[in-house]
DNA sequence: TAACTATATCGCCACATGGTTATGTTTAGA
DNA sequence: TCTAAACATAACCATGTGGCGATATAGTTA
């Protein structure tokens, strides 16, 4: 399945996990979820500065997540690659077995 | 499918997805692909110090990924939850995407 | 052109984190 | 019990990173 990965595709796989390994961007791209929206809409519902939510944005457009499209004064931001919703499931999966494996230890 | 995750939920995902972020790690998890190794066997590979080897591994143990067997005087570690690599695989496909666009871009 | 709005970027600071060396702990064997 | 081996943990340092306020830039409107 994923054999044989190259050495130096290590470097890129990590960048991603990376960027989605915190939480205001894992809170961005829920919202994106139910569609695209500008910055100034992610800074009212995510409760942060506008600084932040733009620096985030980046790091996650550079990755491949989001796509930007300019409009007017407005930029709107949206998912461009679906599968993170996957591997979000994939991560909940994991946290559920281990949080089960736990509950029985303790019983 | 990944709908309506928990507000609470968001920072264990990312506590997971961080565990993933770093190429150590990644390359350790590799290294376990074909098969549980001890502590010992990790250094060697990895051509870096004990002390470091055991930290990303306390680390990735305490996320659920890796599962720990004592045996004498040895360690061995093994993968715990396998849905790593397809997650590996997803974040793969995805590089792949992000490169052709860009390439298409180039021409 | 001037003023305003939306977004990006910069400079800064506090804190998290990866790496190292040194030390502790557990287990096996003499 | 003493020593040595395998691993874990602590202490430390250098660097990375998230947050903020301030500022620059681009687009709109008057």
């Amino acid at each position: 399945m994923a054999k044989n990965i190259p050495a130096q595709s290590i470097e890129l796989i990590a960048e991603r996990f990376h960027a989605l390994g915190e939480p205001a961007r894992l809170r961005i791209l829920m919202a994106l979820q139910e569609g695209e929206r500008t910055v100034s809409d992610l800074v009212e519902s995510q409760g942060t500065s506008q600084a932040n939510i733009s620096k985030h944005l980046q790091i996650l457009t550079a990755r491949g997540f989001l796509k930007r499209r300019k409009q007017g004064l407005n930029v709107f931001y949206a998912i461009s690659d679906k599968e993170i919703f996957n591997m979000c499931s994939m991560v909940c999966g994991g946290i559920r077995k281990q949080l089960d494996a736990r509950s029985k230890l303790m019983k």
